[in-house]
DNA sequence: CGATTATTAGTACGATCGTTCAAAGAAATC
DNA sequence: GATTTCTTTGAACGATCGTACTAATAATCG
């Protein structure tokens, strides 16, 4: 009494979708219509598929962590350091800005629903920090952490790659 | 020629009543009509007096960089691990965490739509560091506003006052 | 006083929002 | 082949959105 099996390639390939087209149009132009269009489906489809808007956001959060949050890990048996140095120059790679300027995005509005964004900030620090404390103390994984996420906000502001890089320079020779 | 003169204290009156509104319900609940109620008058009275809702939203950001943004400055004379220890006694200021919220709300769409906030893009951390580069060399400041920015979202985030702090604490005393 | 401008209110318009409903084709099991 | 489940569609609903228009009242200048 099984019917058709669930296509989970089309779903996943659906998601990735609409996190580059938040990426592209802004989290706060996600609505189904323009959303579908761009997709070439009906919105119909997109309910039928994630439930409801809320639904779909707390996909594309838990698709962002996937994407940002989990890039963080792991160190590889690196001293510090260089387990920092190698995250930054991730975070801080181009190609990503986009999805950093969604993270921050979707950061900000958690920080004002913080009930419906629960599982987003019980990991957005949760989670990166661990990674850092297991080769440091709590303290200077939080400094870390926070350095990295401001410096990124920095440069997606600013676009200014010297002056920020020879900044995170510092702080990395410092953590020595 | 002129006729009833403009007046200014209940137009700042009411600019303050729609930033307290957008500190309570959020960036995202910010339309005429909930928040025309909330403030007792109605929708007219709001489009009649910013024009329309995208200049009352760079309205309320340029009062939110007045309040946040401005509070870093100045640094009085004190040295910088001092200076950076009263801004960030006033930053981690738990009075202030709303705004603080909607700040850093306001920040993650202006990333999303910096044509729309090309203000708020250029002050929120050009002014900032002009501060800090003040008492250092440019590396420091861009650090020193990393890692404040950093600290505070994850105090926003997690609320753990004692880590951060700790982290906070070791920051500032590296800086001697 | 008359002219002018600011402030506030009431009404209404078109657009877009999220969501629901009925229905058709596709892919699996029995 | 009948049944079941997944996928997708088109049409439509009520609600809310930003905004324009008209008008009344208040405060200033000439």
């Amino acid at each position: 009494m099984a019917g058709r099996p669930v296509d989970q390639q089309r779903r996943d390939e659906l998601l990735d979708a609409v996190v580059g087209y938040a990426v592209e149009h802004g989290f706060a132009e996600l609505t189904w219509r323009p959303l579908a269009t761009a997709l070439g489906v009906t919105p119909t489809t997109l309910v039928h598929r994630f439930g409801s808007k809320e639904q779909m956001i707390q996909a594309v959060q838990q698709r962002l962590r996937e994407r940002i949050i989990t890039e963080t890990a792991p160190s590889d048996g690196v001293d510090l350091p260089a387990y920092v140095r190698r995250v930054w120059e991730r975070v801080a790679d181009p190609d990503r800005a986009g999805e950093f300027r969604l993270f921050f995005a979707v950061y900000g509005q958690a920080l004002q629903a913080p009930e419906t964004f629960a599982d987003f900030l019980g990991h957005v620090v949760a989670d990166p920090l661990a990674a850092f404390a297991a080769d440091s103390d709590e303290g200077t994984a939080t400094l870390v952490l926070a350095t990295l996420r401001g410096l990124v906000l920095d440069l997606l502001t600013t676009g200014d790659r010297d002056r920020v890089g020879v900044a995170a320079d510092a702080f990395i020779a410092r953590l020595r």
